[in-house]
DNA sequence: AGGTTTCGTTAGTTGACCTAACAAAACTTG
DNA sequence: CAAGTTTTGTTAGGTCAACTAACGAAACCT
C-alpha cells in the first residue's frame, strides 16, 4: 500500500547544538545560534530582529543573517512594523510561522484505543484521529499505527516535520520498542518503521516520558519534576536538570512494580506482593470501588493509594530533590484528597528543604500530555526548541 | 597573613564546552575541540597527533596546531619517537604533562579531621597533611581550611590549576555553602574566600557528590550510578546520564532523614521515627555492636540496616534505573554480608530489567573518595577532562 | 635503489562571527 | 520646521577556526 507523504518543498537543517565528547565544527556554530535564535522567537512575543540581538548576545548583524536563513526556510514570517511611539526606525516583528509544518503525535499508552492528533508548531491540535483496536498485537499493532499515521498525514495542509509515538514498554534513544507487553513488541524498531514508510523524522519514546517532556515545555513543570502517570499501570517520567532520564537500559520511571511498605500488600501479576500497582492504578482502583459500598469506603481507597504513593515517592524525593511531583490520569482515581495525603504522606518521611514540602498536583494538561510531549519531543529534535 | 602562592607563569584558557541556551562563538569551537584532544589525550596512552585526529575525526593540521598549544600551556609534552617496525615516518608520541600543574582537594567530611592532598593532574596524590579540628566550627573552621592550604600549596612543586573542596551539607552551583550543621556554616561563600586567597578557581561541592564524581572518574562506574556514603550520617551523591544531580534546591542526596518502612523504627535527632540513619551510620551501627554480645547479634544488626537501605534504595533504583550501587564507609560497618543483603533486597522489591539485578558494590578508592572527587571537579572546570 | 606508507607541516579556502559604518525612518527640539 | 537624536536593519571588511591539498621527512617493502 502507498503511503501518502505531503510535499516537502525543501529540506529544514537540523538545529541541535553540539554533543559533548564529539568533534565541534564551525557549521555546528551556525546549527546552534539558529536554534537560539528560533528557542528565543518561540518562547517571546512579538520580536524584532533587534530584540533577538539584545537577547542572544549576538550582533544584529549575525541575528539578520540567521533570521534570513528561518525566513527561506518558511519557519519565521515577517509580521510587519511595530506600531509604537518611539523615536527611531520602527522594527519589524517576526512570528515563528507555526503553520509552516505540521507534526504528527500518537499516543499508544489506552489500552484498546489509539489516539492521534495533527499538531503545528506551536504545540496545538488541528485535528484529531482514532484507532480502536481491541486486541492489536504484534505486526498488526504496527500496521494500525501506520495507517492512524497515514490517515493524519493525508490531511495535512503543510509539509510535515517530523512523527512522535508515545508507547508504553521500554523504548531504547533509537526509538526500538525492546519490550511492550500489552502490544506484543519485542526489539520492533518502530522509529525505522515510520521514518521510513512517511519519509521524516519519527521520535518513538516511552508514553510517561513523553508526558514529563509536555509538562516541562507546555505546563509550566520545573527542571527537576517527576511525573506520574496512572492508568492500566502506573509509570513515571522523571526529569532532572530539565533533561529527561532514561536510565541505564532505558528503564527509568518503571515504578509500577516497586514493593512499597514492610507490611505485605496484595498479589501481582508479577508475582510479588505489595507492588505500588496493587494499590495504584485504574483497574485496582476502580476494582475497589465497585466493591465499596458506603463514600467512606471509597475515599479510604485512594487514601491508601496516596499513602502508598507517598510512600515509594519519598525515598525518591530524598535522592532527587525534585521541586514538584505531577499525576496525571482519571480524575476519579486521582481526587484532591489523594493528592493531598500523598504530598502529606511524602512531607512526614522526608526532611523539608528550606522549610518547603514538596507540592503533589494534577497535571492541567488533560489527556494530551502524550500527544504533546512526543510532539515536543520532535520540535526539540528537529529545530533544537527545548 | 599573606599566604605563599606559588607562580603560574601564563594563565590557562579554560577549557569547557559551550553552555546550551548560550551564544556560541567561534573561539568556543576551538574550546571544546582543545578539550576534546585532552581529553583524548588523557584517557589514551602513547598517542601520536595522527592518533588523535584519528579518535576524534578533526584533521591532522588541526590537532596538531591544538597541541601546539598546548604544549605551549605546559599541559602536553612529547616522549619521543614510537619505536614499532612499521612502515611511514614515525609517530611522535604526546603524554599529559601530569606535573604541569598541581592541584589541592580538601576533605571536610570527618568529624574532628580536615584532609588535604597536593594531587597531579592524573589525580595521583603527591603529599597529605591533616588537621585535628575538633571544635572547629564557623570562622574558625574556615580559617582551619585556608591555613590547610596554605601548608599544601607552599609545598606544591608547580603552579596550582585550582582548589576543590569537600565538605558535608547544602551547596549550591558556585560554591556557597548554604548549610553545614557540624561546621556552623550557613550561606558560607567558601569558595570565594579561597578563590580570591589563593588566586585559582576554587570549587566547593557536597563531600557524597564528590565521591560520586571520583567513582565516576577514577572508578570504573558506569553513567548512572549512586554513591552511598557511610559516616557520621548518611549521604549520597546520585550520577545519572553521567551528570551529577544536584537538585532543585541543591539537596539531592539527601537520604539520611527519608523514613523506611511502614513498621516504625528508633527515635531520630530530627523528631521523625524510623529515618535511614536510625538503621545506618557509623555511630548508630558501632552503639549497637558495641552493646551486642554475640557475632550472631552484631551480624544481625548488620543484616538489618542492609535491608533498610534496601528498602530505601529499591524505588529510588526502579525509578532511575540506575546501573550500579556503590557503598563508601568504614569497612566493619559495610561488611560482604551487608552489602549482599542490600542487594538480595533491592532484587526482591523491584522488576529485574533485562533479568540482571542491580549490583551494590564498596567503593575501591578507599579513604580518598573526596579528595580525588573534587580534583576530578577542578579538572573538568578548568580543562574539561571529565 | 625506487616505491609505499605514515607523520607532521605549510599554504590557501570556506564558513561564521565580529566591528565599523551607513541609509532609512521614526521621534525630539530649538 | 529643519536639524539633531535614536533605533533598525544592511553592507563592507576583518578575524578566527575549521577545512582541503600538497609536500618533505623518515621509516619499511620489494
Amino acid at each position: 500500500m502507498d503511503s501518502p507523504v505531503p510535499p516537502r518543498s525543501r529540506p529544514v537543517t537540523p538545529l541541535m547544538g553540539p554533543v559533548a565528547g564529539k568533534k565541534f565544527l564551525p557549521e555546528h556554530t551556525r546549527r546552534h545560534n539558529r536554534a537560539l535564535v528560533l528557542q528565543t522567537l518561540y518562547r517571546g512575543a512579538q520580536l524584532s530582529r533587534a530584540d533577538i540581538a539584545r537577547a542572544t548576545g549576538l550582533t544584529r548583524v549575525t541575528v539578520s543573517d540567521l533570521i534570513g536563513e528561518l525566513i527561506d526556510d518558511t519557519l519565521v514570517r515577517e509580521l510587519g512594523r511595530r506600531e509604537d511611539a518611539r523615536p527611531g526606525k520602527p522594527a519589524t516583528v517576526l512570528d515563528i510561522n507555526a503553520a509552516a509544518f505540521t507534526i504528527i503525535g500518537i499516543d499508544l499508552s489506552q489500552p484498546a484505543l489509539f489516539r492521534g492528533a495533527l499538531l503545528d508548531l506551536n504545540g496545538e491540535i488541528l485535528r484529531r484521529a482514532e484507532t480502536r483496536s481491541p486486541d492489536a498485537r504484534g505486526v498488526v499493532a504496527v500496521d494500525a499505527v501506520l495507517d492512524l499515521i497515514a490517515e493524519l498525514a493525508e490531511r495535512s495542509p503543510s509539509p510535515l516535520l517530523g512523527i512522535g509515538i508515545g508507547s508504553p514498554g521500554i523504548i531504547n534513544e533509537r526509538g526500538v520498542v525492546l519490550q511492550a507487553t500489552n502490544l506484543g513488541w519485542t526489539n520492533e524498531d518502530l522509529a525505522d518503521t515510520v521514518s521510513r514508510r512517511f519519509g521524516v523524522v519519527a521520535v518513538v519514546m516511552n508514553d510517561a516520558d513523553a508526558a514529563a517532556i509536555a509538562e516541562r515545555a507546555w505546563g509550566d513543570a520545573a527542571a527537576d519534576v517527576i511525573v506520574v502517570r496512572v492508568g492500566r499501570g502506573l509509570g513515571a517520567g522523571v526529569i532532572v536538570n530539565g533533561q529527561l532520564v532514561r536510565g541505564s537500559r532505558f528503564a527509568a520511571g518503571e515504578i509500577g512494580h516497586v514493593v512499597v511498605g514492610t507490611d505485605g500488600g496484595a498479589l501481582c501479576t508479577c508475582g510479588k506482593t505489595g507492588c505500588l500497582e496493587t494499590w495504584l492504578s485504574v483497574p485496582a482502583i476502580r476494582g475497589q470501588l465497585n466493591r465499596a459500598g458506603s463514600d467512606e469506603v471509597t475515599n479510604a481507597v485512594r487514601e491508601a493509594a496516596g499513602v502508598r504513593l507517598g510512600i515509594a515517592l519519598a525515598p525518591v524525593v530524598g535522592m532527587l530533590n525534585v521541586s514538584e511531583i505531577v499525576l496525571s490520569g482519571p480524575p476519579d482515581v486521582l481526587t484532591d484528597r489523594m493528592l493531598t495525603v500523598t504530598e502529606q504522606t511524602i512531607a512526614a518521611r522526608t526532611m523539608a528543604v528550606d522549610g518547603a514540602q514538596v507540592p503533589v498536583r494534577l497535571s492541567d494538561l488533560g489527556d494530551d500530555g502524550v500527544l504533546r510531549g512526543v510532539a515536543a519531543q520532535v520540535l526539540t529534535s528537529q529545530l533544537g526548541i527545548s
